[in-house]
RNA sequence: GCCGGGGUGGUGAAACUGGUAGACACGCGAGACUCAAAAUCUCGUGCUCUUACGAGCGUGUGGGUUCGAGUCCCACCCCCGGCACCA
């Protein structure tokens, strides 16, 4: 029997099937009117050098997908490209005495080859990468467009300042309020740059969230809390002693009689006009400016804050309340100013308490009689107190009353207000897409016309690590328009604009007429499977889902939303050892060269290094990361057990969603698993070819296996295709697998049987071990590649059982269980429980109350 | 701080719609094969008590709803993701 000789060797077969894969060009699509589409969208990665675990696991479930779709009868497009530009490059280079592009590029040859080896299902010819001119000339031609239709403005923004590099930081780069390379204390600095208008999609943007059902729930409730639609009035504080007003913004005007101070922002012109009276005012403002400000900063730093010496004049009982200016209140949002309600907002209470500010009840809690508003703000809503004229009125009849009177008074009016802000798409980095835009001498500024695009990045560079080349070099941005001398902008876009619309280049990556061809466009989108990190569920998907907006109502696709399923998955974590240093450092070690030791029970008992013997501390499950040296190289993997392993093991490892722990005891599992499958394939087919299964000529055995198979295909085509769960889709086919060790196949039914179940298996498994799977199928007499075979479908008639396993609880413990025939009547099966001897210990001298019934499941007495 | 998610055996997990907690795997233990080892195969494996039949306990903590709760409700603890210039 020379077939059973023949080992698994994963590096030969998965070569043979990827050249097989490559000489046929199995996975190059065109649109095809008479086939349903299918595009499953993998988001593209960063060429940051090589492949790490969380593309692995990306890249596979959208492979699955893909080649079950594939199964399906579908036209399925799976492309691939590269999230060229980014600040990693410029780093890099500096590090590397290398230009951003060559290291880029490098980068994407050996990425490329990564991805190869693990056999995914692209069409490589419809791949493409972000910093090529033939890309971002598209991006920059709709970003004129943009500003044609006045969706583009430019303003003064705050941007990280590090004074001795003389440069902007990114928020990575900002390490405990400090420059991370020159290690000067950051300021804040207000430059002037372009944004998009995304709030005029606010409404749309949060509406059409709605449809978006293929979505998890998680990520549209964050993109709405993001968005954060809110009603409420803007109404005007009059100053005293000024000829100016402080307008600003509430939700909860029904706390109005409630208001004990005013806060303004440092860069707020009332805080500058206090600053020039009062020393100490220009202080703080001063103070202001260092400090860090993203929201997470703003949010837990201590509150702090100054009187500026003004008083507003409270709008219904014309009292006067102090203005303070505080540094969390931010310029940015809103009018840069707030009316403070200490009594009912933690914020405004805090404040209050620490500035002995006075606290003043307007809101009593219905359910709640004792409220000590001095100790702790109450924010819920409730009825009017201390208010006059609208005191008993509820928090809602409330804000109508004192909105409409705010109205009639010409003070204040109602207002929709987002908390979403504009897209700033300025940065003033290198290594990116130069914003299109030029200035006249006069100041004017005017969009790079159609027929100058792209504005090329050049990409012979050197770069200092300081300055960006293109701002470093005057004559790069010298230019001419109608004979004037005009000057290009040397700020690049954001690179969220490059990965906003990437997905629809896709479906026409080489098209040379227009940004987008909209009859592949409207073929293929939108994307019917989207997956990628949960880190992305607000920025990118929220920038992608405007773009497409913005890309329909300039008529380039006919689609209201770019992605019509989205699946977020979790991220790869590993073990983390660690030594701790004389000095206070600590060094990260490599799980790869951690020898771990256990007891009986398989606890950890000690973990040693494998070069010196000695003991290390062990660090917990993390992220795996650079920082603390816990990556597993997924080369190091496919080199040792093959593509086949890995993606098993992935997708088993884990549900798609959830976090996955890497386990090397784990892999060699999944690779034991492949093995086994291999034999039993093997095996079997030596024996020469099994006729079809004959279902009347089965013993019960046999039917067991048959009803098994049958069973596990509901069951995994249920998991990949609606619950998208392949650890138990794998699972399924273990136990199948299992079973047919178990079935004899000593005749022609038997071996009928074990034929359908080891094919049915290797269909099943062909979207995730592609290699193993295509070199099975033929192993099992097939003359077509498993990967153009069709999907197998359940036969209702193999699933019917005779008889079914019921239990017998008695008050919701289980006692008993029992065989019952599948069709019992219901009178039958509560005598059979009731007669049952172990139920009958349980009820021996009680009163049977009630009996619940759950078909085909259990029989619960209730008995005291 | 705010928004979102998670916590189940020694380990990764399963339990999909309120109905048998722990499928499947890893690890561990025993056995078979072997001169031996590896590989492979078979059996066992939540904890405690019990010769056994079986019983008690058990899904982060505390409470509640229900005939029945990992699943629903309330409060709390811990871990993770995002917070607008990392991608």
């Amino acid at each position: 029997m020379a077939a059973t000789d023949e080992q698994y060797r994963p590096k030969a077969i998965e070569q043979q099937a990827q050249r097989f894969w490559e000489e046929n060009d199995t996975f190059a699509v065109t649109e095809d009117p008479d086939k349903p589409k299918y595009y499953c969208l993998s988001m593209f990665p960063y060429p940051s050098g090589k492949l790490h675990m969380g593309h692995v696991r990306n890249y596979t479930i959208g492979d699955v997908v893909s080649r079950y779709q594939r199964m399906q009868g579908k036209n399925v497009m799976q492309p691939m490209g590269w999230d060229a530009f980014g600040l990693p490059a410029e780093n890099a280079a500096v590090k590397n005495r290398t230009a951003p592009a060559k290291w880029t590029w490098e980068n994407i040859g050996h990425m490329k080859s990564q991805l190869r080896q693990l056999g995914f299902g692209y069409d490589w010819h419809r791949e493409l990468a972000t910093c090529d001119p033939d890309y971002y000339r598209w991006e920059q031609w709709f970003f004129t467009k943009l500003y044609e239709k006045g969706l583009v403005y430019k303003k003064m923004a705050t941007v990280n300042w590090d004074p001795i590099d003389q440069t902007v930081l990114a928020n990575e780069q900002v390490v405990d309020g400090r420059g991370w390379r020159s290690g000067a204390v950051v300021e804040r600095k207000k430059i002037p740059q372009w944004f998009i208008k995304i709030t005029d999609y606010a409404e749309e943007l949060l509406s059409d969230l709605d449809q978006l059902d293929g979505w998890p729930e998680q990520v549209r409730t964050m993109q709405r809390n993001w968005i954060g639609r809110s009603t409420g009035v803007e109404l005007t504080f009059q100053l005293k002693d000024r000829d100016d007003a402080l307008q600003v913004y509430t939700t909860r005007p029904d706390t109005l009689m409630g208001v004990t101070y005013m806060a303004v922002a440092a860069e707020h012109p009332l805080a500058e006009a206090a600053a020039e009276r009062h020393k100490s005012v220009a202080n703080f403002v001063e103070e202001c400016r260092n400090s860090r400000f993203s929201e997470a900063d703003v949010a837990t730093m201590e509150k702090q804050g100054i009187e500026t010496g003004y008083y507003a004049i409270h709008p219904l009982t014309q009292d006067l309340v102090p203005v303070y200016v505080a540094n969390f209140v931010l310029m940015e949002y809103g009018t840069g100013a707030l009316m403070a309600v200490p009594a009912h907002d933690e914020r405004d209470h805090e404040f209050a308490r620490k500035y002995r500010l006075p606290i003043r009840q307007v809101i009593a809690s219905q359910e709640r009689d004792e409220l000590d508003v001095q100790e702790e703000a109450f924010t819920e809503k409730g009825f009017l107190v201390n208010s006059g004229r609208y005191n008993g009125l509820t928090s809602d009849d409330a804000f109508e009353a004192i909105a409409d009177d705010l109205e009639k008074a010409g003070i204040g009016e109602r207002q929709v207000n987002y908390r979403l802000r504009d897209w700033g798409v300025s940065r003033q980095r290198y290594w990116g897409a130069p914003i299109p835009m030029m200035s006249l001498e006069g100041g004017a500024e005017i969009p790079v016309p159609a027929d100058r695009l792209p504005v090329e990045l050049p990409t012979d560079v050197e770069m200092d690590g300081v300055q960006s080349p293109i701002k470093a070099d005057p004559a790069w941005a010298k230019t001419t328009i109608d004979g004037q001398d005009a000057t290009l902008e040397t700020d690049t876009f954001d690179t969220f604009m490059e990965s906003s619309w990437y997905y629809a280049r896709f479906c026409c990556p080489n098209y040379q007429d227009g940004m987008l061809d909209p009859d592949a466009a409207n073929y293929w989108l939108p994307v019917d499977q989207y997956i990628g990190g949960i880190e992305h569920a607000i920025l990118h998907l929220l920038y992608a889902r405007f773009f497409h907006k913005l890309m329909r109502d300039v008529g380039l696709v006919d689609s209201d939303e770019p992605f019509k399923r989205l699946l977020c998955q979790g991220m790869v974590l590993a073990e983390t050892y660690y030594r701790d240093h004389d000095d206070g450092s600590i060094e990260w070690i490599s799980p790869a060269d951690v020898e771990v030791e256990r007891d009986g029970k398989g606890r950890i008992l000690s973990a040693t290094h494998r070069q010196d013997g000695k003991p290390v501390q062990s660090g917990g499950v993390s992220k795996m990361s650079k920082s603390k040296n816990n990556g597993i190289d997924p080369q190091s993997i496919i080199d040792q057990y093959g593509a086949d392993t890995v993606r098993l093991f992935i997708m088993f490892a884990a549900p798609p969603e959830q976090s996955l722990e890497w386990s090397d005891s784990g892999v060699e599992g999944a690779h034991r698993f492949l093995k086994r499958l291999w034999r039993l394939v093997t095996e079997h087919a030596a024996e020469g070819a099994a006729g079809a299964v004959q279902a009347d000529a089965l013993n019960d055995a046999q039917r067991d296996l048959h009803r098994k198979t049958h069973e596990t295909i509901a069951k995994v085509s249920d998991d990949v295709s609606r619950r998208l769960t392949f650890n138990t889709a794998i699972a399924a086919v273990m136990e199948l697998l299992n079973d047919v060790g178990q079935c004899p196949a000593d005749n022609e039914a038997g071996r009928s049987v074990v034929q359908e179940a080891l094919e049915t298996a290797v269909l099943l498994l062909s979207p995730i071990v592609p290699h193993v799977c295509h070199h099975l199928w033929q192993t099992l007499g097939h003359d077509t590649p498993v990967v153009d075979a069709r999907w197998p479908e359940a036969d209702e008639a193999a699933m019917v059982r005779s008889s079914i396993e019921m239990v017998f609880q008695v008050n919701g413990k289980v006692r008993s269980k029992a065989q019952v025939p599948a069709d019992i009547a219901r009178d039958d099966l509560e005598k059979q429980a009731l007669a049952d001897e172990n139920v009958v210990r349980f009820t021996e001298g009680k009163t049977v109350r009630k009996v619940i019934v759950v078909p085909n499941k259990l029989v619960n007495i209730v008995a005291n």
